[in-house]
DNA sequence: CGGGATCCGAGGGGATACTG
DNA sequence: CAGTATCCCCTCGGATCCCG
């Protein structure tokens, strides 16, 4: 139990000094990355909002199939983690826009590179 | 229903034809794999399979904090998208190596970008 | 050694209804 | 318009036992 994860890639070294307590690892930012990655809609939003700003029901109507909870959950978990900006403006009717941070918008780069690696090489199937 | 998914960015487009039957968008290949991603394990797999070709338990022992349930379920998963390879040697004890296809070596590298800005950027914490 | 089968709890996510 | 609240299902993932 105690000389494991002694021959881990560079890219989790910086993570996993040795003996990893499996806390740490929870913690690990590439995980914790790789988490929201997967949530269904994080990232699907996080591409929509990289081509320009939304409102909140334009966000819902465009990409359609996502539910009202979801949208406004993943939308809050996209805040904290400062990836999306919310903007507020006291018209009547109320107006709410979401648009990417800086930090959001340099996600996209590695992310559409990801992407376009889905893209390319088919579903697998 | 309809007019839905018009402004959808570049690359997705090519998935969402238009009005877009969801389980379309379910299938969508950078859905797919963004999922994938997100499952606990499978990108930590492919990571640690692209430092060198593992064995079974030795795989089990190496992740520390894997099921074996999870460990063969996502193994399966990988094999079944052509990104794992299996091999089975007929000794005694049997002995199975895993290892990446060519396919899983070449998601690495857009995989290490994304793992790179995850460090570079904090936890966002 | 390399798994499969089963049971179970936690939470992700949809549908619906209601609100400021 | 932009959400909140509730219910409920279903999958993910861990634990445990068993097998060739």
């Amino acid at each position: 139990m105690s000389g494991t994860n002694t021959d881990v890639p560079a890219v989790l070294a910086h993570e996993l000094p040795n003996p990893v307590p499996r806390d740490e690892l929870a913690v690990c930012p590439v995980n914790g990355l790789f988490q929201r990655i997967g949530d269904k809609w994080s990232m699907l939003v996080v591409i929509m909002l990289g081509n320009r700003a939304y409102r909140y029901n334009e966000l819902h109507r465009s990409i359609e199939g996502i539910s009202q909870r979801m949208l406004t959950r993943t939308l809050r978990i996209l805040e904290d983690d400062k990836l999306v900006r919310r903007e507020v403006f006291p018209s009547v009717p109320p107006s709410v826009e979401y648009s990417l941070t800086p930090l959001g918008q340099s996600l996209l780069v590695p992310l559409s590179a990801l992407a376009e690696w889905a893209v390319r090489n088919s579903p697998t199937k």
